[in-house]
DNA sequence: CCATGCTTTTGAACGCGTTCGAAATAAGCG
DNA sequence: CGCTTATTTCGAACGCGTTCAAAAGCATGG
């Protein structure tokens, strides 16, 4: 039970750790047009001045990535990160002022290569339904070395008084990243010109509620490799795409429109869209 | 910051002690049709034989809920429990295998007043838009007074590796109660004799779901007395109704049919529904 | 009456996340 | 260079949930 790492399936994006330069900043970005790198200043506890201090923020935050990953993460204690790191516990606590936002930088970076890896992916298909099942499982694939480790996450996710949570935190830089993401997904479908103008300025949101409806499912998800998942967003994407196609129907009309306005006025506000009326 | 149960809008079952007898089973039930009594024996260690061991448990848990209440979950240590109960911390832990268990009683409860106090509410009306709102309604009531403890509820219940979970959970006791009075809400309207046999065999389960957005909506919402989640009931519960309702007409049969098979086979299996199929 | 085997109770102890005062180091300044 | 101030680092200590070996109670039966 040492070495969970090992049931990833996929082979993309593969080296976790590979893709990072020396100093702990983002350096890769081979092909990923818009996307700003994570940013991982948030959720700090004083913007480091100095270039050393950074350099120990970078260290920390490696270390404590890696052993997430290795051993999970309530049996990686912070003692454990900082003697890794080869710093003290207090020193860890300089930079990060609990454990919860190690979790912070962890997501962070996870969206960010879902984004990017995302684009790759669905350069040259044009069909609605199919870059949305590819935006999804792209996702998956991403996520799949976390699996185990994910759970922790969604549970402090969860938490309303966490500053993590992708719900109450509006400015979360990952959400927006996310949000971004499906965007083009719609954008770059043929599906896009048809549609109600109002309905495709809210869609990229909802497409990202689809989507932490799967993260909940995949998080329950026991099944190997979470095949189970993949066999729901299989069946789920097409459907989800046909009633956002249905909606240019006239029958549907008036309950689109109900529909619309409910979500505009307590959906979006709650999840940080600070009221695109 | 003391008295929040006074906030409560029910009368119902006021006292935390008085209904229940000396053995600790529960004896009260006055008015409550079907809905089995929390049967709050899971999650303990052993099955208590003696009398006074029965005692002792119900007095762990009476105190802890006490202190739940009156300082939060977070606040309320296991130490302070025990001292406040009388007893050592390994006995509490004798009972209780650990602090989140101690929450499973106090969720069985509220789950079981939450459908007595609907019920009571939902006598003489047939309209089921009426009805669901009364149900869901009467839910927002009876948590209220736990609002600022839910959300560490919320957090537990959102963790896979909890048994706690009502999504993880199959057989969890207060999961049933809740189905079982979407059942009744359902039945009782003269919306039922309208519509699709099966698809009103899912509806009860469907419903439970629903509720559980409005929990989670309520979990963040900081106004006060979430009047921002009440006014969502109103402005969903309406919606919601017409969905269901809409279902019997022919252009929405395709798509019904499709999300019928969709929730058979990866919703309700996920929540405890051993393949109804 | 003691011996035996069970349930119940205890409280010291462990490992954890986190805090905090103080030490070490770096940075500005006359 | 010394002095002062801000930044960074340290590690002992606190309070927490939890564990565990041992004690205490308690029935049974010889």
């Amino acid at each position: 039970m040492d070495d969970l790492a090992a049931t990833n399936g996929t082979g993309s994006t593969s080296a976790a750790n590979g893709t990072r330069g020396a100093d702990g900043t983002q350096v890769e970005a081979p092909a990923a047009p818009p996307a700003a790198p994570p940013a991982e200043s948030r959720g700090s506890r004083a913007q480091p001045k100095t270039d050393k201090s950074e350099q120990t923020r970078a260290l920390i935050l490696e270390t404590a990535m890696r052993l997430f990953q290795e051993r999970g993460y309530d049996k990686t204690t912070m003692r454990a990160i900082a003697a890794e790191a080869g710093v003290s516990v207090g020193n860890a606590y300089y930079y990060f002022s609990s454990k919860e936002f190690l979790i912070q930088g962890f997501y962070d970076r996870m969206t960010y290569e879902h984004a990017a890896d995302a684009r790759r992916r669905l350069a040259g298909t044009k069909d609605f339904t199919e870059r949305l099942e590819i935006a999804v499982s792209s996702w998956l694939d991403c996520a799949a070395p976390y699996h185990e480790f994910a759970a922790q996450f969604f549970r402090t996710a969860a938490d309303p008084n966490s500053a993590l949570s992708p719900f109450s935190n509006e400015s979360h830089p990952a959400r927006a990243t996310a949000v971004e993401l499906f965007r083009e997904v719609l954008t770059g479908s043929e599906l896009a010109p048809k549609l109600d103008a109002e309905l495709a300025e809210l869609l990229p949101d909802l497409l990202w509620l689809n989507l932490m409806i799967v993260v909940l499912y995949w998080v329950f998800d026991r099944t190997p490799d979470t095949e189970r998942t993949r066999e729901y967003v299989r069946r789920s994407t097409p459907m989800v795409a046909r009633i956002i196609n249905l909606s240019r129907y006239r029958v549907f009309r008036p309950i689109v429109r109900d529909a619309k306005g409910l979500i505009q006025d307590f959906i979006l506000p709650t999840i940080g869209k600070t009221a695109a009326k």
